[in-house]
DNA sequence: CGCAATATATAGTATCACTACGTATCCACA
DNA sequence: TGTGGATACGTAGTGATACTATATATTGCG
């Protein structure tokens, strides 16, 4: 999807265009939510033009027809609150600290909706569904999100360790077996510790799945790569945003493998919470 | 506009619909990207029913016909349109896993930022600033919480511990000292564990923060609460949503407290991160 | 001026959305 | 158990729709 909006691009590729189809350009960029509820004729019969002359218009921005056109432009018109990112700085009050935090987190899930691949997260989810163990190699500040998809993948049932710390992760990476994964969490790609973690785990015969920065080093030696662009931000006072989408790309995964291997819902666990902690 | 999205309806009312109606409902709600470049004979024949039956269906949420309904569908799965709550159901395309799972956050986020009360953060903030030692205390699902709020807290260069575990918490909740504070998550704020926690805490001079749900026995018994309204709905195959808006607020305390405190910024952190890994 | 390339319109067709009507299925009550 | 009436669903038919193939005007250029 590009950055650009349907009605941007109608507006720009406008004056490349002949008188005739111009008419449609403009009438659709001024009243593109009467468009919506027009049929060919209607809109051919308002803009003076003929029905081809509006196939044509639809097909030069990439569409088969005039009703695939309809839905995207349907699709742009729905009014998105986009939520810039906030920095948060010394003076700022709790009230706009809160508001600021809720903010960036909703702009870090929203660009991250824009980013993530639907096809390598299935990718991902069905190669761990396929393993016998799951590695869950993290560094830093992901470690975290390491242990929360150790958490949620146990749920599954499934059979997988968050290994966390430099000799731990030689001494899993190094006995991997062919029939085991290797999920690895890096914001940059360029942690020389997992990409030296990926290269023993694929030479032991065994895959790699890294959730990380698309074009880095990790990502080229990785089986199945789930892209999340890093946020370039210094992201002062802010420390989930830049984790955030990881710990999306966990949940979906999760998702993704419990529907894909059709278990049960892994989340009867509020049940299975209430299950071990008496409540009062 | 309800508060549901045009799928949840969907999936509502599936069930007060006739055998093949709700096999048109079940196609459309798992697999609607593909209706969209659907007409209604495609449809039709994928779900086995004639086309009047999805006529029928179509105006019983008030459309005018299957265009319009199209139109209106198209529009719900933009994905940054108002983000209602999108159940995610057994037979979902990946697709919608990772629209819904996406959504469903940013949902969670903007309920959080309406209930959590600026006011709390702060007196919670100043709390846990003043305290010798944070106890940081939780259990099953909220445990990762927790060690997410250990290691922010500690690079704000805090005392703490995640303390997990049934005899640990014992242990650490019984040696309290006045001069220390313990901060509880618990997201109903019923389980006895943890309210059994904070009541040997305060019997030993410490204070108690807590972030669970308001009008709780463990609400009831801290010195600072810090409300974050459960969800009610159950999350089949929605993990992340209960917990995020409890990342949220602890964000929001670690960066409350290091501009309360006047410290440096936290995060420094991406620095620090570069200080203790390798790149290449 | 005349040729070529482009821009636009005409005519035609398969398909589509939608309607009117008919048939089966289910349920209350005799 | 049987029967009337309502509900759920499908069949058949129709005007309109999106799209195509082809023809005609319009423009630019040597």
């Amino acid at each position: 999807m590009t950055s650009d909006s349907l009605l941007q691009r109608i507006l720009q590729e406008s004056h490349e265009m002949g008188t005739a189809e111009a008419r449609v350009a403009r009438f659709v960029s001024t009243q593109p939510n009467q468009v919506l509820h027009m049929s060919m004729a209607k809109l051919s019969e308002e803009c003076d033009v003929s029905d081809p002359t509006i196939m044509r218009f639809c097909r030069r921005f990439g569409f088969q027809g005039y009703q695939d056109f309809k839905l995207y432009l349907a699709q742009s018109l729905v009014p998105s609150a986009p939520f810039a990112y906030e920095q948060i700085v010394a003076g700022d009050s709790v009230e706009n600290i809160v508001r600021k935090t809720a903010r960036n987190s909703l702009n870090a899930i929203q660009r991250g909706l824009e980013d993530i691949i639907p096809a390598q997260i299935e990718a991902g989810a069905k190669l761990l569904n396929g393993a016998t163990w799951i590695g869950i190699y993290s560094s830093g500040i992901s470690e975290i999100t390491g242990v929360d998809a150790e958490h949620k993948f146990q749920r599954l049932g499934l059979r997988c360790a968050a290994v966390n710390g430099r000799k731990k992760q030689w001494l899993h990476a190094e006995t991997s077996k062919p029939s085991e994964v290797a999920l690895i969490f890096s914001q940059s790609g360029h942690t020389k510790q997992m990409v030296e973690v990926a290269t023993a785990v694929r030479a032991r015969g065994a895959r790699v799945v890294s959730i990380t920065a698309a074009d880095s080093p990790l990502a080229s030696i990785s089986d199945v790569l789930i892209a999340v662009t890093p946020y370039e931000r210094t992201e002062l006072l802010t420390p989930i945003a830049s984790r955030l989408n990881h710990h999306l790309v966990v949940n979906m995964l999760v998702t993704s493998m419990a529907v894909i291997s059709g278990s049960e819902f892994p989340d009867q666990l509020p049940a299975l919470d209430s299950w071990q902690t008496d409540k009062i």
